[in-house]
RNA sequence: GGCCCAGUGGCUCAGUUGGUUAGAGCGCCGCCCUGUCACGGCGGAGGUCGAGAGUUCGAGUCUCUUCUGGGUCGCCA
């Protein structure tokens, strides 16, 4: 039977006792561990979110009463403990921070009772995770989420207080906002006083900061959140938190600077990490040529080799194929694999197709300088011999090409080296390689839309010297817009934004915008741009992503409290559900025969 | 929308070419145990093998459908 703490005060988190307070009174509340009874002896082991506490029920010290109800404790029973803290008598736990005491109790009370939990509440936990996330209560209580939850909770801390320093504002944005079709599916929210209207949920505050500088409030930060009614990842959640900035008068220095700063900061405080200023940089470019990617992972080499020049006039028609339709011919080397089986390589090339490419080549080299290869037959020695050259291959090495437009050949290239570097354990998640990347391509041509799409956001402002290809060549103009990426993910990106009227109109014109569709639904921040905007910049963090690297984790979900599943329902709470016809009747929404028939079975 | 992986007591798993009564560890319940901390000892309960259909004398095992969860491509300005 549960009783109360009338009376009781707690006095410290169990894990904050040390020999320290060895012959105090402390009184400590949380769950029941573990309880081992040795027959007149009984273990108890406390838990709170700081750590373990052993409690000692022993004839003698404590009156039989007392041991008995220790006795009947059972795990997650939540407890209270008055007790006397003392050196232990029997051997010293190097497992526990507390190990060296333990408590000697004068008072147990039961605060709460417990049935046995559906998954043990341990580190490192076995569960599946559809279990865990049905009683994601009883998940977080385990070790390893608490600890991502406090690190996500220093992170934030840290974040604000750097980000005052620096100058910067706090400023609130609407939840409730207007819908925008262009980019990420908006959650829409109907509005009951306006049947048939819609408002979106944001998917990131985007315009709303910009209009703030507008105002004059010079430097944003908000730790803000974010919908995105798309697909999930183990990266991606359709709710989730950016850390969002923005800064007036500045250009790309000024916003990588205070980031890099920031990062830094974070990053020594937090994980006791030193981040080498100033963080690399590449441009997009070099990133597509030597990574295959526009967020590459830098712990490991394996770059990619373009070999197109090698091949030009060789006799292997996938190669010539591919240059003749303006593609390229790219390898990678993987060093010391010369000898992975065929079978291996041929899921490599099973793997390489889900982006797009048609195939992979490619040649071992042996340990006596010949050369094993699935297109040796279509080539002369000499074309062999220079491209395994351009390839720098020694005995002993494999190498695999990708013939095809340069997307998928980067695509599947840069896919590859990622994958080939964790079958062979090139990943340390205790290394953590930042680098910037710049001047991305301001336009992307949209096969769907058969039109030019803006890569970023339709705000983001040219390079200045690229301007006049925005005509004649939409797609060779590069934008003053920067990622940062950390071990091969993509943690934040930004943009200098236009505040220009003319080139936000040449924009809009590129982008196949009339000036009423522009007007329709960006004419609040166009008419903003009329009463002076000062020239601004700014940067978004994910902050899920960004602690999932910092904690070690492979998935998002592990730093969110409460997540969704893939298909975005919540497991725990079984949203979304129906509603009632009342609250549909009053939003003047229908909804499908269908539906209304299966909910109806639902209710009987 | 496509592809891949998994589903067997509360949890994690094993289960051979289809063949008697489906096993183990942990947990749970009972008894015992005074220095345990992955406590130990003895005993016990607990499973329509995710669901449905099919093939077969016989299905946890083979086939099809479907549900659930995970990964991924598309998608994510």
């Amino acid at each position: 039977m549960a009783e109360s703490m009338q009376g009781l005060k707690r006095t410290h988190r169990c894990g904050e006792l040390s020999l320290a307070q060895e012959g105090q009174t402390v009184t400590v509340m949380g769950w029941v561990q573990k309880n081992r009874n040795k027959g007149g002896l009984v273990f108890v082991d406390v838990r709170d979110r700081s750590g373990i506490i052993q409690v000692v029920f022993e004839e003698g010290k404590a009156d039989s009463a007392l041991i008995e109800k220790a006795a009947r404790l059972r795990a997650e029973y939540v407890v209270a403990i008055v007790g006397r803290v003392e050196r232990r008598s029997g051997a010293v736990n190097a497992n526990l921070s507390t190990g060296e005491i333990e408590i000697i109790p004068e008072q147990l009370r039961i605060l709460s009772e417990s049935e046995t939990p559906p998954f043990p509440i341990e580190e490192n936990s076995k569960t599946k995770e559809e279990v865990r996330l049905k009683y994601r209560y009883l998940d977080l209580r385990r070790p390893d989420l608490q600890r991502n939850l406090q690190m996500k909770s220093r992170v934030m801390t840290l974040t604000r207080q750097f980000f005052a320093e620096e100058g910067f504002l706090e400023v609130e944005t609407p939840m409730l906002g207007k819908t925008t079709p262009e980019g990420a599916r908006d959650y829409l929210v109907p509005s009951r006083i306006h049947p048939g209207c819609f408002y979106g949920l944001p998917q990131s505050p985007q315009l709303y900061k910009q209009l703030l500088m507008c105002s004059g409030m010079d430097r944003y930060i908000q730790i803000a959140r974010c919908f995105r009614d798309e697909d999930l990842r183990a990266d991606r959640q359709p709710e989730f938190t950016q850390i969002d900035m923005e800064l007036s008068f500045v250009d790309v220095d000024d916003v990588i600077e205070v980031n890099e700063r920031y990062l830094e900061r974070v990053f020594r405080e937090v994980l006791g990490v030193e981040v080498k200023l100033p963080i690399q940089r590449m441009t997009w470019q070099e990133a597509m040529d030597r990574f295959g990617s526009d967020k590459p992972d830098l712990r490991f080499g394996m770059e990619l080799t373009d070999v197109s020049k090698v091949v030009k006039d060789c006799g292997f028609g996938v190669f010539t194929g591919a240059l003749l339709e303006g593609g390229s011919v790219r390898g990678i080397n993987v060093k010391g694999q010369g000898g992975m089986p065929r079978k291996k390589i041929d899921k490599l090339t099973a793997f390489v197709k889900d982006y797009g490419a048609k195939g992979l080549a490619y040649a071992a080299i042996q340990e006596d300088g010949s050369v094993k290869s699935s297109f040796a037959k279509f080539m002369s020695e000499e074309e062999m011999k220079a491209l395994t050259e351009a390839m720098q291959a020694e005995p002993g090495d494999l190498l695999l090409f990708a013939a095809d437009k340069n997307k998928v050949v980067w695509d599947s290239l840069g896919a590859l080296r990622v994958e080939l570097a964790k079958q062979l354990d090139l990943l340390s998640k205790d290394e953590f390689r930042f680098v910037w990347i710049t001047e991305f391509p301001l336009l992307e041509w949209s096969e769907e839309q058969n039109r030019y799409v803006a890569m970023h956001h339709p705000f983001t402002m040219p390079v200045e010297e690229d301007l006049p290809l925005i005509d004649t060549e939409p797609g060779k103009v590069r934008a003053k817009a920067y990622d940062i990426v950390l071990n091969g993910n993509e943690i934040g990106g930004g943009s200098v934004r236009i505040h220009q009227n003319h080139i936000q109109e040449k924009m809009f014109e590129v982008l196949g915008f009339t000036k009423e569709q522009a007007y329709r639904q960006f004419g609040f921040l166009l008419d903003a741009f009329k009463y002076g905007v000062p020239p601004h910049a700014g940067l978004a963090y994910g902050l899920d992503r960004l602690v999932m690297l910092m904690a070690g984790q492979d998935s998002i979900r592990d730093v969110i409290a409460f997540p969704k599943i893939k298909d975005a329902s919540c497991l725990m709470t079984e949203a979304p559900t129906p509603a009632d016809q009342k609250q549909l009747d009053e939003l003047g929404l229908l909804v499908r025969e269908a539906d209304r028939t299966a909910e109806m079975e639902s209710d009987i």
